[in-house]
DNA sequence: AACGATTTGTTCGTATGTATC
DNA sequence: TGATACATACGAACAAATCGT
C-alpha cells in the first residue's frame, strides 16, 4: 500500500496536466469518467481533483466541469523607490502608471475613509499612544477590469487636526497623499521599512479577488514611512493576490529591465 | 439554505478559535464528539475541519486529533542590502548573522552542487546562451531544528573555467560566494533585483519543511544580482515557508528596529 | 421563459486502514 | 495489545449551477 488512490490519481492527472496532455484553460474528464477511467469511486476521483485544486493547479466550476488554470500574466510591480522620482513604488499614482508601462488598463475603486483607534500593531507601527486616533484610507484596483489590489493607509488623527484635513476627506488626493502631508505638515518621508508576508486568502479576499478557497496564496506588505527626524508617519497594509502579482525590489545599481514581463517567460 | 451545514460548522468552530475559547495549539472536539454536537454526520464535520485546515487555522493528526494551529514567532529577514556590510541580505553569512541576532540558533545544511544545462528562466537571467552550463548550489538552512529556507544559486560554469574553481566544490566558501567571486574574477556585486512571489508548496517542499499539504504558502524570492557593468552574475532562488518567515526591505532612510520581532507583537 | 440534460456540490451511511498512545 | 482518532474508500441520493433546446 504505497500511495492511496486518490493520490495515484492526482498524480497521473498531474503528470498529463505537466505534459501538456491537458491543456491550460482546457476541461478535465468529468467525475464519471474519471470514475471509469480510474475504477474507483466518484468520490474517490473527487478527493483527486481537490489535492490538485488545494495545489492551485486545477479549479472546478459547478455545472461546468474541472479546468486545468490558464496562465495569468503576473503584473510585475517595482516596490523599491523609483530613482528618478523619488517615489516610493506600489502605491496609488506610482501603481497606476507601472500599469500603464506594462500595457495595462487600471482603474481605482471608491476610497473608503474611516476613524478608528490605534490598535495593535498600527498604533505600535506609528508609535502612538493608547487610545490615540487614526484615519485609515482604504482603496481597490483593478487592471483589465480585474480586481488587483487593496490596499489601506493608516495616518495619526492628530495630522488632520494639524492642518492635514483633506485626509479625512474621500476624495482621491491627486498629488498623492505622501506629497500632501509633506506640503501641508512639513513630513517629508525619506524612507520605508516594507515588510512581507503570504497566507491563505480570508474569506472577504476570496470574494473581493474572486478567488478559488484554496490553491491561491494572497501577499502583504506593510509599509511603514518615516520622515527625516525618524518619526513614522504613515502605515500602509496591502494585500496581492500571488497569482497575478510579483513585487520587484531593486538594490543598488540595477539595470533596467528590458521589458515587460513576458520578456522573461 | 443560506450556508451548506460544513460551513455553518466550520464557521462556528472558527468563531470559538477566535474568541480564544479553543487556544492556540490545543485540542478540537474528536470528529465523534463534533457529529454529536452538531447533529450531521462525521463525514460533514470532516469537510468542516478540513474547511479550516485549508485556511491554515487547524491541522489534523492522524491517532492524535485536530489542533489549533501553534502561533509561531516568525523569523523577519531583511533582504536589503545592509548599510554598513554593503552586503546583499538574506544569504548565507548574512542570514546565520541576522539569525543569531534575533537570538535564534541557526544552522547550515549540506551543500549539494550541480551542473545543468542553462534552461528558461535561468538562462535568460543570466543572459546566456542555449546550451551554456551552470553550476547550481543548494543550500538549507534550519533555525532551531526546524527547515527554514532552501536556496539555489546558479553561476555561469564560465567562471568556473576563468578560475573560480571552488564553485564547484561541494564546501561553504567561508568567505561568501559574493566575495569569492569579486577577488578571482573581478565581477563585483554592486546591485541586485528580487522578485518576490507566493505560492502553494509543492510536494518536496511540503516533505522537507514538514508543512501541511493546505494552508500554508511559500515565500519564493528570486535574485539576480549585477555586476558594475551590469552584467549578471549570480541568479538565486530562495523558498521560504510563510508561516515562518517575514521578508523585510529597507529602502532610503529608515531608523533601526528597536526590538526583534516580539516587540512588534 | 421553461425544461431537461449535464456536471459539480452536499450529505449521509458504512466499512476498513493506519497512526498514536 | 487494545483503544482511540483520523484517513481512505465506496455507494447512494438529492441539491444547485450551467447550458442548450
Amino acid at each position: 500500500m504505497p500511495e492511496p488512490m486518490y493520490r495515484q490519481i492526482a498524480d497521473e492527472l498531474r503528470r498529463r496536466i505537466e505534459a501538456g496532455e491537458i491543456e491550460p484553460g482546457s476541461k478535465l474528464p468529468t467525475e464519471f469518467e474519471l470514475r471509469d477511467q480510474f475504477s474507483a469511486s466518484r468520490n474517490t476521483v473527487r478527493d483527486a481533483v481537490r489535492a490538485l485544486t488545494s495545489q492551485g493547479l486545477v479549479i472546478t466550476r459547478p455545472g461546468q466541469g474541472s479546468f486545468v488554470v490558464d496562465t495569468i500574466i503576473p503584473f510585475e510591480i517595482t516596490l523599491s523607490r523609483d530613482s528618478d522620482t523619488g517615489l516610493g513604488g506600489g502605491e496609488g499614482i506610482a501603481y497606476m502608471e507601472a500599469a500603464k508601462a506594462q500595457a495595462r488598463k487600471p482603474e481605482e475603486g471608491a476610497l473608503r475613509v474611516e476613524i478608528h483607534a490605534a490598535t495593535g500593531r498600527i498604533g505600535s507601527e506609528l508609535q502612538l499612544k493608547e487610545g490615540d486616533q487614526v484615519v485609515s484610507r482604504n482603496q481597490t484596483l483593478r487592471i483589465d477590469g480585474k480586481p488587483w489590489s487593496m490596499q489601506t493607509s493608516f495616518y495619526p488623527m492628530e495630522f488632520v487636526t494639524k492642518g492635514a484635513i483633506r485626509l479625512v476627506q474621500a476624495a482621491i488626493i491627486e498629488s498623492g497623499s505622501v506629497r500632501y502631508v509633506a506640503e501641508t505638515l512639513g513630513f517629508e518621508q525619506v524612507g520605508y521599512r516594507d515588510k512581507i508576508t503570504a497566507r491563505p486568502p480570508n474569506q472577504g479576499e476570496v470574494a473581493f479577488f474572486k478567488l478559488p478557497e484554496v490553491g491561491v496564496s494572497v501577499l502583504e506588505t506593510s509599509r511603514t514611512a518615516y520622515d527625516r527626524l525618524a518619526r513614522p508617519i504613515r502605515y500602509t497594509v496591502t494585500v496581492w493576490p500571488a497569482d497575478r502579482n510579483h513585487l520587484v525590489y531593486n538594490v543598488g545599481d540595477v539595470p533596467p529591465e528590458i521589458q515587460g514581463p513576458t520578456a522573461a517567460g
